[in-house]
DNA sequence: AGCACA
């Protein structure tokens, strides 16, 4: 299935996260992150074989999540660009707020997925041993760390620009942004290539901007990620 | 890659 084919959903779901962040600071970080986009009801994740490196960020609105789909996708969130679609299902916050939460059916689906589990363990036994993939070590990868800058959930008028191609000059960026009312300056930090502040007289003007050019891409490798700056 | 509700 085409992942644009999932219908639109007040939940998003995020995979490709980065799996060393701990659960606790990786919902932190989410919702910093996609509260610019609507209120966030719950955020799941879990750290199981299956479910790490992904989570649900549930929104109020669907609009919400749609924005959030758009404007996030790829954003590089703890050194890797996060894959965001619709969630397939509806989240339980939503069936309970709405009633229609049912613990039974909830648990009878707990089985019923069980049961095909142990179904196919049995399959595989049936069909013998699989050809075993002998121990090579993991690779090496570097620890996970926030970026630059944590992501900051409340209105700037700063904007911090992350993942710009190297070769960026603040030039360049001030041509992006003066088009937008109320822009003020760009600041590039030498020592430290890929990121920018851009100001603007208020907050709600650089919220406008960020709209406008979350994602743009400086060259095809780069979409631009930008939150507001840390205060 | 992987769609859950500890």
């Amino acid at each position: 299935m085409l992942t644009s084919d999932i219908p639109p959903n007040q939940t998003i779901y995020v995979k490709n996260l980065n799996e060393k962040v701990k659960k606790e600071e990786l919902k932190r970080s989410l919702y910093a992150l996609f509260s610019q986009y609507g209120r966030i009801l719950d955020i799941v994740a879990l750290k199981t074989a299956k479910l790490r490196g992904q989570a649900w960020v549930v929104f109020s609105e669907v609009t919400a999540a749609s924005n959030a789909v758009r404007q996030m996708q790829n954003f590089p969130f703890y050194d890797k660009p996060m894959r965001i679609q619709y969630a397939k299902g509806k989240s339980d916050c939503i069936a309970k707020a709405e009633g229609t939460y049912d613990k039974k059916k909830k648990l009878e689906e707990k089985a019923e997925k069980k049961r095909r589990v142990e179904e196919g363990q049995q399959n595989a036994a049936a069909n013998g041993p699989k050809a075993d993939s002998n121990g090579a070590p993991a690779a090496a990868s570097r620890q996970g760390k926030p970026g630059a800058q944590e992501t900051a959930a409340e209105p700037n008028n700063i904007l911090f620009i992350q993942n710009l191609p190297y070769e960026t000059n603040s030039m360049m960026l001030e041509l992006l942004f003066k088009q937008y009312p109320g822009f003020r300056e760009v600041r590039m930090v030498e020592a430290k290539p890929g990121i920018a502040f851009v100001e603007f007289d208020d907050d709600s003007q650089s919220s406008v901007a960020m709209q406008d050019l979350q994602g743009f891409k400086i060259t095809s490798q780069n979409p631009m990620a930008i939150t507001y700056a840390k205060k």
